[in-house]
Formats: structure tokens, C-alpha cells, sequence
DNA sequence: AACGTGATCAACCGCTCCGCC
DNA sequence: GGGCGGAGCGGTTGATCACGT
């Protein structure tokens, strides 16, 4: 026996809303509010059933919704709460001002899960596809694979207690947003995100798909525990990766066909993620990268993992993103329009200050 | 111009949750 | 405690559009 639908009336009107419709649901809210969804059609004048009328409400024509294109901080915001929360659409929402559960859904499905599989990335797990390694790499899938389940405990455990402090704490919006989107991010709000990012740190720990990092490379999968023991160990060792199509420069960091190279000598300046799509900031973060010689002072006490995603969505492009960079050269200087950034993880470092904190990837 | 294909997103469907009686 | 109804959530659909052939 089937589920009675919400609407027992026949001759609802189903479908596209039209403008008329609209401006009757939108005057009887203003006038009255929404009240019970069930008695509001009638009421409103409208041949829908109220699960219609609070939809269309909550999705569109409420006033403080955002339309339009999500920006790089929105992106970042939704990957990372995906990561923690998987696809409890409205819980992300909440910490989006202004976006739907189904415009997030909805960008995440069309958009963001793509790119994350192109780029070898389990959109479910976040972690990398082990069918996507290389044989070498796949040959050392097993180790890994223990490792990882060594720690899926420890995992979960950061992950149900960020889960926890999302629930409890409606601040962190506010501090996961000044965290990503800001290079300003105060020790404590790092902290907080180290639950979360840690995730990413696993990630970003193993060797990407299609690198072209020499054979026989292994992962060293460190314990994630330090990213449990705040009070000790407040900021862990963090591992930094560049990827570069191999022509040394240019510094593409991409997660597809990119070499990568571990660049965790040092602490490293958080840049600004106000960068321009041309790809200017990423420059200035190889050069510093490489050279040491960004400003340690600008780290503050902090000291987090950070995704950048490109915003450019430009995948048709013949230098857009994604498989295609590893092919163009490395040039990711901007020249000719859209940039070729893909992703890039900015691990921000304070207590990292050997090489030896690189684990032997290369 | 016609057709096919893929992308996008508004809207729907069915289920669960929760409060009330 | 159990039934009921409303609200909310997540998965899915389908209309529309853009683009390529």
C-alpha cells in the first residue's frame, strides 16, 4: 500500500510557478506570514498544496536568499562541511548565509562532485581513489589501506567531535568562513577546523592521481593523532605539497597529472585567498614556497590546513581545468584568460620546521 | 535548420522526524 | 506508548537551455 500523497486534492497545480503565482505567495507571507503550509494555499488563493508553497518559498522567493554564482569561500565552505557532515544538505546550509539546502545540492551534484572525481578524489569519502593510483603507488595501496584503517577510528572521532561542535556552536560558521576565507585566521579558529582539515590532511598526504612522482613512492600515512591532541600538540606537523606539471615552473597545483612535491620545511605565509583568477596569488605562493622566504610572521600562532579551489568553471576551455593541465605547458600565469588552477592545498605550518617532516613520498 | 547530447536547476516525491493528542 | 499530521530533508526527475554535429 502506497503513502497517501500530501496533496489529496485533484486539480493542484503542479510545476513551474508562475509570476502571478509568485506575487500571491509572496504578498500572503509578507501580510500574514507563512503560518501552517498545509491551510496557506486556500488562504493565499492558490491551486497548490502547501508542501509546493513552502518550497517555492523556502527555495526562491524568500528575500535573503542568494542567487548566482558561489564564490571560491562558498565552495571551500561546502567541501569542507560535505567532508564532515556528507550530504546533510540543510546542515551545510546553515552555515552558507543566503543558500538554499537545494541550491547547495544542487551545485554540489552539478559541480563540485565532477570536479572532486576528476581530480581522483572520492566525492563520498573525500579521500583519493585507490583504481586511480599508479601500479606503483596501487602496489603500496595495501599499506596505505592499513594505515588508513588504523586510524578510520581516530577519524571518525574528529569527525563526530567537529560534528558536535557544529551543533553546538553556530559561531563556527563565522570562524570556519574567517578561516577559509581569510589568510588571517586566529589560532583558535584553526583549531577548531583541525578536525575537519585533518581529513584533508590525509588526503593530501598521498599521492595524487596520475602523479608522475618517480616509482615505487610510498605514503606515509602519520598518525592523524595529533590533529586529536590539541592541548599538546596544538598545531601538527603538516605536510606541504606543491604540484607542478614537471617543468619546474609554473606551479600548477592541480590534482590531476601533477607532480607533487613536499615542500614542509618551513612555515609558510597564508596568502590571501582574495586572489585574482588569473592565478597571480598561486605564483607568489610557489615562489615563496620554494624560496623559504615568505614571512613566518604572518602566520600568527596559526597553523591549518587549507584548500583552495578554483572558482573558474571553465572545464570546456582548451587550458581549462582539470585533465587538460597537464598538457599546456605549466603556464599558470594567467596569460590568456582563465587560469588552469585546479586545487591547491595551502598547509599553513608552525610547528613543521625540518624537511623531515615530509614523508617519502619522492 | 534540425537533431542529439549534456548541463543546469526548479520542483516533486517519498521518507523521517517531531510535536501534539 | 501509539497514532496522527505537519514540517523538513535528501534523492530524483524533468523542463529548459546551450552547444556541437
Amino acid at each position: 500500500m502506497g503513502r497517501s500523497p500530501c496533496c489529496e486534492k485533484v486539480g493542484l497545480k503542479k510545476g513551474p510557478w508562475t509570476p502571478e503565482e509568485d506575487q500571491k505567495l509572496l504578498a500572503y507571507i509578507e501580510e500574514h506570514g507563512h503560518g501552517c503550509w498545509r491551510a496557506l494555499p486556500a488562504k493565499a488563493g492558490l491551486q497548490r498544496c502547501g508542501k509546493s508553497c513552502r518550497l517555492r518559498w523556502t527555495n526562491y522567493l524568500r528575500p535573503d536568499i542568494k542567487r548566482g554564482k558561489f564564490s571560491i569561500q562558498e565552495e571551500q565552505t561546502i567541501i569542507q562541511l560535505h567532508a564532515l557532515l556528507g550530504n546533510r544538505w540543510s546542515a551545510i546550509a546553515t552555515h552558507l548565509p543566503k543558500r538554499t539546502d537545494n541550491e547547495i545540492k544542487n551545485y554540489w551534484n552539478t559541480h563540485l562532485k565532477k570536479r572532486l572525481a576528476k581530480m581522483g578524489i572520492d566525492p563520498l569519502t573525500h579521500k583519493p581513489k585507490s583504481d586511480a593510483l599508479s601500479p606503483a603507488a596501487a602496489a603500496s595501496d595495501h599499506s596505505k589501506t592499513v594505515a588508513n584503517l588504523s586510524h578510520i577510528a581516530q577519524w571518525e572521532s574528529a569527525r563526530l567531535e567537529a560534528e558536535a561542535r557544529l551543533a553546538r556552536e553556530s559561531k563556527l560558521r563565522a570562524v570556519a568562513a574567517t578561516a577559509t576565507a581569510t589568510a588571517t585566521a586566529t589560532a583558535a579558529s584553526a583549531r577548531t577546523m583541525l578536525p575537519l582539515l585533518g581529513h584533508y590532511h590525509s588526503f593530501w598526504q598521498v599521492k595524487p592521481t596520475g602523479a608522475a612522482g618517480p616509482s615505487g613512492s610510498t605514503v606515509d600515512l602519520e598518525s592523524p593523532t595529533s590533529t586529536l591532541s590539541f592541548s599538546e600538540n596544538l598545531f601538527p606537523p603538516i605536510t606541504i605539497f606543491e604540484g607542478s606539471n614537471g617543468s619546474g615552473s609554473g606551479s600548477i597545483l592541480e590534482g590531476e597529472a601533477a607532480e607533487w612535491k613536499c615542500l614542509s620545511k618551513q612555515p609558510y605565509q597564508m596568502f590571501d585567498t582574495g586572489f585574482s583568477r588569473d592565478g597571480t596569488w598561486l605564483q607568489e605562493y610557489s615562489s615563496s614556497a620554494v624560496t623559504g622566504s615568505s614571512s613566518c610572521a604572518d602566520l600568527g600562532a596559526g597553523g591549518f590546513t587549507y584548500l583552495v579551489l578554483d572558482n573558474s568553471d571553465d572545464q570546456n576551455s582548451s587550458d581549462g581545468c582539470g585533465d587538460s593541465n597537464s598538457a599546456n605547458g605549466g603556464s599558470s600565469n594567467g596569460e590568456g584568460g582563465e587560469n588552469k588552477i585546479y586545487w591547491s592545498s595551502i598547509l599553513n605550518l608552525v610547528n613543521s620546521s625540518s624537511p623531515s617532516d615530509c614523508p617519502s613520498v619522492f
